[in-house]
DNA sequence: TTGAAAGCGATACCAG
DNA sequence: CTGGTATCGCTTTCAA
């Protein structure tokens, strides 16, 4: 099955180039007979369109780059999958672009997809990365931006952290806790930092006192913080921790279940995400889920609108609570 | 910032197009003095080569599709994020496609990509892809196979499953385990299996029962081989159970958990893949590991050479043993 | 070493 | 409604 051209299907119709093309492209402005026989000899001849060569003709493709700083986390994946869903049902094909969380590797992949012609693009930006200077580089300015705070010109969806915070801190405290910390993560992540932010205004609010547990990056954060724990006394120890996000609960009770701590009856972890994975943890995790799904959906829709109006919008989500087994009634 | 063509530069530099052209992709090909023009000429506005027109005439470009079923599975995320860094290294751009395990979108995302002239694609094959209908359709001659038993005529990649399996074996008897049961993922997976098989064929030589805990899908198979060995009386249990893989393997720890079955003190689980995520469970899984940062690097190395010599290489990989916290002496 | 010209596969505007 | 023509941005003989 040799590559069919254009203008093979032309010449097997009987008809010019450009009556097959319109065929494909603006069906209503062909003749109903002709375009049916278009239509067949093209699909004998097992004809497609080259995208390539319509991109670089109608200088925009289908193409459209999801930036994101690491597929390894659970977290990116499932974005990533709703996202490839949502684009497809438009009629856009995914990119996956893994830049490691480095600033050049953003911009690399936002100029080489702007190369291709891509209408605009998704990016989940890892810390490192500045909103103000993305829109320097090509595509930049169409781009819109998931899971990250706004303040900036470039459309956005992200949910709402200090709800989020707020679900978790009520659950805690129906189940009686009091002392109850919170383990950041990656600190340089603004969703976390916007986390980290909502907790310690609601304790101040509510006059709990805010333990923080802060730590470095991933699996750290939650060896760091246990560490810590084991290490505090029986009576000051927190009955319940808050983790920035999903993966760093895990590592937290990892760690924590590694020094002999057992969760929920020592003390009750939640994450922040509502990852697929908490439900295979051990213990199951509660956590605040974020309607991930509903963020790529929104993504390409905040995008089309970007093209259309102009208007960057942002979209600020509600989370929801998934009680599940990490979390229990506070120990007496 | 607009965008700079070919003639631009041409017409900048005193030069024609071709010679232009050719100061990139033939450099010796060109007058020193004239090229470094050229070069400080592309520099200072900005020029690239526009990726769509060069693949357009060049009838090959530096897209290469990786499909898998789930990204949202960490096993694929890890796979991906190797593999990209691989291809770039080689100059070329991955591009992730999700089928959700679907043929009809495998062969749409390998049509998709012919059309742009993708020189050639890795799959990392769900269960209900055939090989065999693989090489029908277009780019399906130059496809590398990751993670699949060979047989077919394509490159492929694998671990060794017998070599994983009697890694895992010898770690249990020497731990002083003698009822070794095996849980399956999903049965249709061909690694899955594969690895059964090897089991089977083990147990069988060293004369030790084989219990098969075999189950659905994903956390499914967990939750069932849970319910099946509380259900089990104390004295015909498992002492150990190997999971098919590492995400069965956690799912099968959280079945557990949950029905308060303590690993590894009662019972020993092991897993195969050697996620990182495993250094983040509870407890820390004890597993096979596959080294898939080389399965990567090495599919597109057979990819190249099937470009090259046609020949449709088999490299299988040897596994090792993580031992991590999930396993321990048989409870006596 | 460089220039000229043809063409990759499509689209879009202009006539008819 | 259909055909002709120019063009998108680049590569590649072929001559000079």
């Amino acid at each position: 099955m040799a590559e069919m051209s254009i203008d093979d299907v032309a010449a097997r119709a009987g008809v010019h180039r450009s009556t097959v093309s319109r065929a494909f492209s603006r069906p209503e402005a062909v003749n109903p007979t002709t375009r049916q026989r278009i239509l067949e000899v093209a699909e004998s001849l097992g004809y497609q369109v080259s995208p390539l060569a319509q991109a670089l003709r109608r200088k925009t493709s289908n193409l459209v780059p999801l930036i994101v700083p690491d597929i390894t986390n659970p977290f990116y994946g499932e974005l990533a999958k709703t996202m490839a869903t949502a684009a497809a049902e438009k009629g856009y094909q995914l990119v996956l672009c893994v830049t490691g969380g480095e600033v050049a590797q953003t911009n690399a992949y936002l100029t080489a997809l702007q190369g291709m012609y891509a209408p605009f693009g998704i990016v989940a930006p890892s810390t490192s990365v500045d909103l103000d200077e993305l829109r320097s580089v090509a595509l930049g300015s169409r781009v819109v931006v998931v899971d990250r705070v706004d303040k900036a010109q470039v459309p956005t969806v992200t949910v709402d952290s200090a709800e989020g915070i707020a679900l978790a801190v009520d659950h805690l405290r129906g189940l009686g806790h009091r002392r109850i910390a919170y383990v950041s993560g990656i600190s340089g992540t603004y969703t976390s930092r916007d986390r980290l932010a909502a907790y310690e205004g609601l304790a101040a609010k509510l006059e709990i006192p805010a333990m923080i547990l802060d730590a470095g990056a991933g699996s750290e954060a939650g060896e760091r913080a246990a560490e810590l724990f084991v290490n505090t006394a029986y009576e000051e120890r927190p009955t319940a921790v808050i983790a920035a996000n999903d993966m760093v609960a895990f590592a937290l009770i990892s760690s924590l279940g590694a020094r002999g701590v057992s969760i929920p009856d020592e003390v009750s972890v939640m994450g922040f995400d509502g990852l697929e994975l908490g439900s295979r943890s051990n213990p199951r995790l509660t956590t605040v889920r974020q309607p991930i799904a509903d963020m790529g959906a929104i993504a390409i829709d905040l995008a089309e609108q970007l093209l259309n109006d102009g208007e960057a919008q942002h979209v600020v989500l509600a989370p929801d609570l998934l009680i599940r087994a990490s979390t229990a009634e506070v120990p007496r």
